[in-house]
DNA sequence: AAGATATGTTACTTTTTGGTAACAAATAAA
DNA sequence: TTTATTTGTTACCAAAAAGTAACATATCTT
């Protein structure tokens, strides 16, 4: 018997990242978790409390706009950078199931701590959004709902890959339809800003 | 003891949607089904086969798509029509639980019911983006690709507006939130179509 | 070395969930 | 009427879930 907290703490963690990848949020209970570590149930209560705390942490690490580094913010062309950051949005949520089953997750819960998280986004997001409108001009409002209507569909149609191939004709679990979204978001603006 | 299966059939399918109403489709267990109609367990194993097979009866009734009337298709001005249609998207999701409910479970679901479901919304989808083509003058892509924005984008805020209050810095639980993103929905069919 | 504390194990209880067996009463068919 | 069938009740069983009590051992402090 080998006693080490932090080598414990990591493969609780590590547990709850496997979990989540295979079966998401919503699977991750006591005994899943217990199980998948192969550490008992009483010392995820000790180290992390309730699940929940242990969810948070596991959260933090892993979310887009929370590990966004603001330091490069638009500098010229506005226009770029705007189908810049969707792009590398969609290339995150794409690649990382863990990213997906998070947001599917957000959808159906208010625990603090999905709060918590929410709030520190808007933050980001504040940032993001005053920053374009300096550049381009535009009003707060208009960029606001237009990087609404463009991350919400992206988080949606990401989300809903994982279940369903094809969404308004358009191929959403293969790169084909992607490419004919990215292209429309492009288009728009182009036309828009 | 009075025997009425209608009646009895009737009480359960009731409880179902009060229960989708309340807590998600996701809560819909034989245990919660029983408590909430007063009816027995088995009876409900004897008149609908499966859980399932209850909530695809239950679905069916409250899907936006599949209760759209195709006769009203676009006519003349099809910027007024696309505006319209989504208008009464939002206004539906936004006052129906269930339905944003059966949203909500569909992106964790690929259940048979909910397959087919799916199937024959992409029918009505082909239809209406088709209609909007030929009046357009636009490509097949580029309709699609817009509505796909928008309708993702509209099905995902009004989900999460029933846990989080702000996105991007617009109240998505209120009117005045919508109404800029409704503007922001008109301003782009305005540019681009 | 002695005691205190942190770490870990085992086995248990409770609650919730899905599922069924056995029986009773009402209605329909003969 | 009497026999089948449908409808309904009661009381169980089994599995999975969360949660806890009691104990054992390693590690640190003094």
């Amino acid at each position: 018997m080998i006693k080490d907290r932090d080598l414990t703490e990591k493969r609780i963690l590590d547990a709850v990242g496997r979990i989540v990848e295979r079966e998401g949020f919503e699977a991750v209970g006591i005994n899943a978790v217990a199980a998948e570590s192969g550490v008992s149930k009483i010392l995820i209560y000790r180290y992390f409390g309730t699940i929940e705390q242990l969810l948070a942490k596991y959260m933090e690490q892993n979310d887009f706009w929370l590990n966004f580094n603001l330091a490069q913010l638009p500098q010229g062309d506005v226009k770029e950078f705007s189908k810049q950051i969707f792009r590398a949005y969609i290339q995150m949520l794409r690649n990382s199931p863990a990213l997906r089953k998070l947001y599917r997750w957000e959808l159906s819960s208010k625990h603090p701590s999905i709060e918590q998280l929410r709030q520190r986004r808007e933050e980001t997001a504040l940032k993001i959004i005053s920053s374009v409108c300096e550049l381009s001009g535009e009003s707060f409002d208009r960029v606001a709902g237009i990087s609404t209507l463009v991350t919400a569909s992206v988080s949606y149609l990401c989300i809903l890959g994982e279940n369903c191939g094809v969404y308004n004709s358009l191929q959403i679990d293969s790169d084909s339809g992607w490419e004919k979204l990215l292209e429309t978001i492009d288009f728009m603006f182009d036309k828009i800003l």
